[in-house]
DNA sequence: GGGCATGATTACCG
DNA sequence: CGGTAATCATGCCC
């Protein structure tokens, strides 16, 4: 701003004359009014015009000879200076036009979507946020398939944004030397022209928005591939892929130990959901939803959940078929129970198989001979009687366990609900309640054999 | 390749 | 909105 004038006048300096006092002598004379020789005067100005207004008919090397005579034409600096006075005036009306442009909403919307997909963002820890999530989520390293699907994306992602990085960084080249070409360009012609460095400012910024609009472009399509990416990762969501075997026993564990009521909470779910590493999509999902402010609602059919209806149903559906899981899981978890409480607090775990062992569940002597009599209480294999009796085997288990170790510790709220209590409020005791109490030769037979068989 | 297992989706319900 | 039931679509095993 300051520095405005300091070009043009300088360069008026360079002609020698800062005002009329400099004028040359022969303007001089010719502003004093009429000399003797004012006609040739004329004639010398309108050759000068002539030459001016023809030099786009010439040759480019005519016209930089052309313009080296007219540079050094002794009426140049005079000529210079009244362009000079001329621009001074008209600059004024170039300033209001100098106004600060808002952030144009759009191109933060994209850098900001690029700043949370990691794109534009620090380089480190291999780039995604969404991988970092999902690393941060998948913690016990149980989801080693999503692993592969997880490095998959990372590595198309951080192949964006080497791309992004490269474009931009070749655009803000190409910007610079474009911009330091156009400035010396307009330097050199301030010798011929009046050029002040507001013009020059303003000439900048032109390109500069010029090319950040280019910018922008990238941004645009490095997002949109970040979404094509994206879109095709979760469509993999769509893709059934089965839960790996630990978490399904976790499921399941989770499932027979509440039997009585498999309806888990959704901190239970978000807990069981962490335990079995949720799925990569899901915590892709997560993420999304995360960076887009909407509620976690929309996350309603998350694996976990699907998994529980599916269960729900094909149990109901086919008790006889599930008995053995059933038999297994309840004594597992009788087992977990047991060495809980043994091992003290470690109430309200239902799902650490580890702690109970794949086999060795049948080792604790105590908990694997009450579950062998539960079991042969319910006599021979008829696949809906014993079914229909699962319940009353985990509920027997726990009940017995609970008499003989006080256990009842080791054991989740909702296994404290009654059977009955539970029975009462929905369908779901339907087809697993022990009827048998009731009717014990008929009852779950013919309740359940068509579903069974 | 067929068939079963199983996760996801959809329609519908209370 | 969360549940059930039916169904789809795919993975996996033989």
């Amino acid at each position: 701003m300051d520095e405005q004038p300091r070009l043009m006048h300088s360069h008026a300096g360079v002609g020698g004359m800062a005002g009329h006092p400099g004028l040359p002598q022969h303007m001089q004379e010719s502003a004093g009014g009429g000399g003797a020789d004012g006609d040739g005067r004329k004639q010398d100005i309108g050759d000068i015009l002539q030459q001016i207004m023809t030099i786009t008919d010439q040759s480019l090397d005519e016209a930089q000879a052309r313009k080296h005579a007219l540079n050094c034409h002794r009426m140049k600096p005079a000529l210079f200076n009244v362009l000079c006075e001329i621009k001074e005036k008209t600059v004024l009306s170039i300033r209001g036009s100098q106004e600060e442009e808002p952030p144009d909403p759009q191109l933060m919307r994209l850098d900001n979507m690029l700043l949370a997909e990691g794109v534009s963002g620090p380089e480190k820890g291999g780039g995604s946020a969404a991988a970092a999530a999902a690393a941060a989520a998948s913690g016990g390293g149980i989801g080693a398939d999503n692993s592969t699907e997880h490095s998959d994306y990372r590595a198309k992602l951080s192949q964006i944004r080497q791309i992004y990085h490269t474009e931009l960084e070749k655009y803000e080249q190409a910007c610079n030397e474009f911009t330091t070409h156009v400035m010396n360009l307009l330097r050199e012609q301030s010798r011929t022209r009046p050029i002040s460095p507001k013009e020059i400012e303003r000439m900048v910024g032109i390109i500069h928005r010029k090319f950040s609009s280019i910018q922008m472009q990238l941004k645009q399509s490095t997002c949109e591939a970040v979404m094509i990416l994206r879109s095709r990762f979760l469509d993999a969501r769509r893709k059934r892929r089965n839960f790996n075997k630990q978490a399904t026993e976790i499921l399941n564990e989770y499932f027979y130990s509440h039997l009585s009521n498999p309806y888990p909470s959704e901190e239970a779910k978000e807990e069981l959901a962490k335990k079995c590493a949720i799925t990569v999509a899901q915590v892709i999902t997560t993420h999304q939803l995360k960076l887009s402010g909407k509620k976690t609602s929309l996350l309603t059919p998350t694996p976990v959940s699907n998994w529980f209806g599916n269960k729900r149903i094909r149990y109901k559906k086919n008790i006889g078929k599930f008995q053995e899981e059933a038999n297994m899981y309840a004594a597992r978890t009788a087992v977990t129970a047991a060495n809980a409480s043994s091992h003290g607090s470690q109430a309200n775990s239902p799902s650490t198989p580890n702690s109970a062992g794949s086999g060795a569940s049948f080792n604790m002597s105590n908990s694997g001979d009450l579950f062998m009599s539960v079991q042969s209480l319910n006599g021979d294999y008829q696949g809906a009687q014993v079914g229909a009796n699962v319940q009353s085997q985990v509920d027997t288990l726990r009940h017995v366990i609970s008499q003989t170790g006080g256990y009842s510790e080791a054991l989740t709220a909702s296994q404290m609900y009654s059977p009955q209590g539970i029975n009462a409020n929905g369908g779901w005791q339907d087809a697993p309640t022990p009827s048998s109490v009731t009717s014990p030769t008929e009852g779950p037979g013919s309740v359940h054999s068509d579903t069974s068989n």
